[in-house]
DNA sequence: TGCTTGACATAAT
DNA sequence: CATTATGCCAAGC
């Protein structure tokens, strides 16, 4: 099959437990794209409203919305407070908590470099 | 067919 | 915290 070839990205965002958050690069290595977090936000951006894809808990490394409040960023925090998410008015997620870690990626992340 | 843009990440400045 | 630079790749024009 030639598809897209998003479909793993779009089956990893449907994993996300409710109430937690993952990032774009996150996501991107569990489908497979260990370096292509653009392409996920893009293919979410793709997304049909009312799909079967929570992309409301996918926000960047920095733990906040990347997108624009005219965009959809709006309708992500409010989505995600609903879900139980901290999400302050400048768009900022404390992910303390709220990480989503399906295995790796504890406190220390990525040895050597840095 | 080739260049530009983009829901990003990371490091450096 | 803002900006700059580089990487990675799909879609738009």
């Amino acid at each position: 099959m030639t598809g897209s070839g998003w479909a793993p990205v779009y089956a990893v965002v449907r994993r996300i437990p409710r109430g937690k958050v993952a990032t774009y690069g996150q996501v991107a290595a569990l489908a497979g794209r260990p370096r292509q977090a653009r392409q996920v936000g893009y293919a979410l951006h793709a997304l049909p409203p009312g799909a079967d894809v929570p992309w409301h808990r996918v926000v960047n490394a920095a733990g906040r919305l990347s997108l624009t409040p005219d965009s959809g960023g709006i309708e992500q925090r409010l989505r995600l407070l609903a879900e139980g998410v901290t999400v302050t008015e400048g768009g900022r997620i404390p992910m303390a908590g709220f990480r989503w870690q399906p295995a790796r990626r504890t406190v220390a992340r990525r040895p050597s470099a840095r």
